[in-house]
DNA sequence: AACTCTGCTTGATTTGGATCAAGCGTAATC
DNA sequence: GATTACGCTTGATCCAAATCAAGCAGAGTT
């Protein structure tokens, strides 16, 4: 026990105030002093490979987890033996949000691709966010901008059709993947179409027909899982995304 | 100003300590003396009447809102002219905390029916949640909850069919009325045909058939926004809820 | 009581995407 | 280098629910 609160060269070399992340994720706000304390709670584990699990539906709810590189899905089972992609997730953002209420996880969350993970034990970031203004603040954000998000997922659900829904998810990546310093419109997909069906409420085939589609009408050029953007203003188009006045305020 | 601190006769008639949704609400877990401190920032209105509505997208985020009797849905712009329903919300729940992040409200909220609103400023809460822990703990209870049902609506969305759709609809309106202290099988519909195909993603044609449907195959009795559930367990049943409690780990 | 409006129901037709059914390409294993 | 396996693509067929099209019933208005 004693042995933790020796800051080792390691944990100096990945602390908080040195990730590249920091305005992404939980320190965005805090003061240096803030985010070192926040650094203290954080437990930093080996990397994680394709297929290892941060948590499983059931489990007691312990901690939350926040990607530093690679990414990582989190899906629930359906009634019937098959399951739903829930969310794929990219550096700097928040796993095990939705646990917090049953303190329990109700789904389970699975790594892509080798991926560095930091873990929160919850009870003390509620403890340290009782004490720091600004990170109470910025974890209400951070929830409310789940519940944000998943709102843009009912709708597409709900009223998008399938190459709409498949427009939006690659524009979606783009933005998310240009924040974190990566090109928006060259990138490698770390999920399946499998995956990225199940998560779009559509079938692997469709998502198939529609990357062929999507590059024979020159949108994009995909190989694999590798997928070029060449013309994102279209994209956006299809995706439903007003391009005449982007009122700002995109964040996700 | 001085004037508002003034505990009026009607405040303490509808204060939080008396409210019988307190359970429900914001004041769980806190002790008698904090609800006290909460009841203090809360604003009471006038009642409000159907179509009235207590905030539209793009407007200034400031308070959050509970319902305390009547009903509320909100409700997003879609792409083309059209709208998504995002929800329905009955007494004791909390609308708003999606606008958090952005500082604006990304939906609208629109009364269904005459009902009484709580609005609660949302600065002046996250100051009381600084100085009680309960109070923050439940604030992030809360806004993990609406986490946890976005999730059964993009499984809903994503996976199920008409049928399963609007059983499942069916038997969380009779769970959520019952909870608060109303029949669960046998209630009114406080929205339109129209307003549950929205909200799950079907056409008004299809919800209409399968109320009668649902009906010929005696499962309930609706007339007109009348329903009396007949066999809640056959509709359990069709919305996919296991009630032999075996879910094992499906891994993938 | 007749008229209108709006929300709901019912039937007929269409269709987007699921499902079924092969094949194909790349990567891992032998 | 052959073999296997898995993930992806492409084509053919099917179907659940959307759309189109009336008609109907209750609530409010004249």
């Amino acid at each position: 026990m004693a042995q933790r609160k020796v800051i080792s060269f390691e944990n100096i070399r990945v602390a908080c105030r040195n990730c590249t992340l920091s305005q992404l994720c939980l320190p965005m706000g805090l003061v240096a002093e803030d985010v070192d304390r926040l650094d203290g709670i954080i437990k930093r584990s080996r990397p994680m490979h394709r297929g290892d699990h941060l948590f499983r539906g059931g489990e007691r709810f312990r901690s939350l987890f926040v990607v530093k590189t690679g990414s990582v899905k989190t899906y629930a089972p359906s009634s019937e033996g098959g399951e739903q992609v829930l969310g794929f997730h990219l550096p700097g953002e928040i796993i095990g949000l939705d646990a917090i209420e049953k303190d329990c996880h109700a789904c389970s969350a699975k790594v892509l691709e080798t991926s560095a993970i930091c873990e929160i034990p919850f009870h003390r970031l509620e403890e340290l966010a009782s004490s720091i203004p600004s990170l109470q603040h910025q974890m209400f954000r951070l929830l409310s901008k789940e519940i944000g998000h998943d709102a843009e997922m009912l709708l597409l659900l709900g009223k998008k059709n399938a190459e709409e829904r498949l427009a939006a998810f690659l524009i979606s990546m783009s933005k998310r993947l240009s924040k974190r310093g990566l090109s928006a419109t060259d990138f490698y997909l770390s999920m399946s179409r499998h995956e990225i069906g199940n998560y779009l409420g559509l079938a692997v085939e469709t998502v198939s027909r529609l990357f062929t589609r999507f590059q024979d009408e020159g949108l994009l050029n995909v190989d694999r899982k590798h997928v070029q953007v060449l013309d994102l203003r279209s994209l956006e188009g299809i995706a439903g995304i007003v391009q005449a006045e982007d009122h700002q305020q995109h964040s996700n």
